[in-house]
DNA sequence: CCTTGGCTGACGTCAGCCAAG
DNA sequence: CCTTGGCTGACGTCAGCCAAG
């Protein structure tokens, strides 16, 4: 599995007029993927980075913004005005020298891409495991739901929380064939109390064909430009909003599905780190170790708001190797003050 | 701090015709608060179970099923229908004994409550410490936000996961008086091109008020009572729409907060579990050990969806105890075969 | 610079579901 | 049992923002 074309997405295109400062990727585009940054999963320590980056070259339209902040505040207000919109012109862009062909079976996507730039030999590229009880660990969720028409993938992944660059992200891919086929004047047979009004502009043939229909005019003759203008308007702007309200309902579907899968993800890391702390504690009892490094934990855990996850885990560093408490290689280090640090380990004796 | 009143949460009302298996509390009402069930923080093992409760008991309206399935679909299909409406009337009943006051200063929520059903003697309850960085160990994240109107106070906690009726809360209160004062007819002073169009039954004399306005009669005799009734559920439902509008903006605000806050609180969680893990393989080279304890967790986490917390929690214990390897005690337990198991720690080697 | 068009928030209306009566 | 009303999904329209021209 190789990872070569991975840096669509940090090439992708950032939001500048959007209040987020986080490393969030959002996209409802059809047939896209965004899994997390390519990490080499065999050299780091822990279970937590093992997501693996699947490049999907057609359809990455993605939307981020890379600054690296502390807090990131995701979606929050409701402009997704454009942020939902330019991804189909982006598409039109990059769709022009790759083809792939997706067949999906149970649980496993498998790509072939053919890249028919160079030449014509069709490479498969990768395949892509759907079921979320076969990723790794638990940390990655990847849901998966055939609508009607189309295959809807929507798929919500948490990366490692890199301090470069990595973070949440957040992909969803509808049919984008949905919006047509659709009744568009509902013939008006409603059972209204009074059906002999609105005896004028009402029912103007359906105009949805375009060929002049010479329809009547009652007024004098300047009756065929602007209201045909109008009606033209109108016609557009009854597409659009319906285009809106699909993708506003979108929206909220996968903001749905993204509160489940993150409340999923909550649970598994606070059992995982219920039961690693129950194995931390256990082995505490055997080694004959004071119970300091039950409390160092919360105790940097509660330091990290304040001061960051680096200098706590410097902290940390400097008690383990010199074999000093964490408040002494905090004050050393002078991140913090003694003063400080009494209040950020226990807030609840300033009272 | 007492936690007597707390049991208003678990005496909520629970919905019955919603599909969520959940332990999920999701509520729009003004003023309330949910926080985690009332634990002993003192008691417990680990840094993961010290949210507190707060009793706040006009407006605790809250829908809760706790039926303690393993997994929770959280809101998931936009039917909010009753589900925001119906708090309206549980609150006009309950608040009929207690007065309360509330004073916000920097980050403090105090309540004053004011019992006057026994004795006149005001009982200053509790406060509420709203800033998310003075909670404890980072787990609870509080977020509020005042609004143009009145105070829009929400809070999106996550319990501890306790195996009986602990998980995820959800509350939002909103400033109901907001839906007032608004103007109803727009005048309709727009520049359409047609202005004598629909001479019959537009400006109804913009009928707010409910005096008989002796508005003209254009038909035969039948015109007051059926056009004065269509006008009234035209009204009503006008009125409905635009709640109902408010409390789907509300319910989409209040989505993307969630989101911003379990992934906050995903991060906070990811990191601390880096640092223990860290910790821990630190702690490990000292005590020379095998590397075993590091799968270990690897291994619980992999079969945490298939067999449950418990199960794994008891072949942890098991194999802890007993001396052997992870693989016997779940064998022995019987709670998977061979096979199983390895398909379920090793995913990829199954390829 | 101004002008046009796409997009979307808000509105009012209809249709239909569902529970309360 | 049927009937009425509240609530909400969907629609079409207007108004206004903002970028593309």
């Amino acid at each position: 599995m190789e990872n070569k074309t991975f840096t669509h997405i940090q090439n992708s295109p950032s939001i500048s007029n959007h209040s987020s400062n986080s490393d969030t990727i959002i996209t409802t585009t059809p047939n896209s993927f965004v899994l997390s940054p390519t990490i080499n999963t065999t050299t780091t320590t822990s279970s937590l980075q093992t997501l693996q980056a699947v490049p999907v070259t057609r359809s990455i339209q993605v939307y981020s913004d890379n600054n690296n902040n502390g807090s990131n505040i995701v979606i929050t207000q409701p402009t997704f005005k454009k942020l939902l919109s330019e991804t189909i012109k982006q598409e039109q862009v990059e769709n022009n020298s790759v083809q792939e062909d997706y067949s999906i079976a149970k649980n496993t996507l498998t790509i072939n891409q053919l890249k028919t730039n160079n030449n014509q030999q069709p490479i498969e590229l990768t395949t892509i495991n759907l079921d979320p009880r076969e990723t790794i660990n638990g940390l990655s969720t990847i849901s998966m739901s055939m609508a009607n028409v189309g295959a809807h993938i929507m798929s919500a992944l948490n990366s490692t929380h890199l301090p470069d660059g990595a973070g949440t992200y957040f992909v969803s891919s509808l049919p984008s064939d949905l919006a047509s086929n659709y009744k568009l004047l509902p013939s008006s047979n409603s059972d209204l109390p009074s059906p002999s009004n609105s005896s004028n502009s009402s029912n103007p043939s359906s105009s949805n064909h375009h060929h002049h229909p010479h329809h009547q005019v009652k007024r004098h003759g300047e009756g065929n430009d602007p209201t045909r203008k109008r009606e033209m308007r109108l016609q557009k702007n009854r597409e659009a909003a319906r285009e809106c309200r699909r993708k506003k309902k979108e929206y909220i579907k996968c903001l749905e599905e993204r509160v489940t899968g993150l409340e999923n993800q909550n649970k598994a890391l606070i059992e995982e780190l219920r039961q690693l702390k129950e194995l931390y504690c256990q082995r505490e009892e055997t080694t004959n170790n004071n119970t300091n490094n039950k409390t160092t934990n919360t105790t940097l855990t509660a330091l990290n708001p304040y001061i960051g996850y680096d200098k706590a885990a410097q902290i940390a560093k400097k008690a383990h190797k010199e074999g000093t408490t964490l408040r002494e290689a905090a004050l050393a280090l002078g991140h913090l003050t003694e003063e400080q640090f009494e209040k950020y380990v226990n807030p609840k004796d300033m009272v």
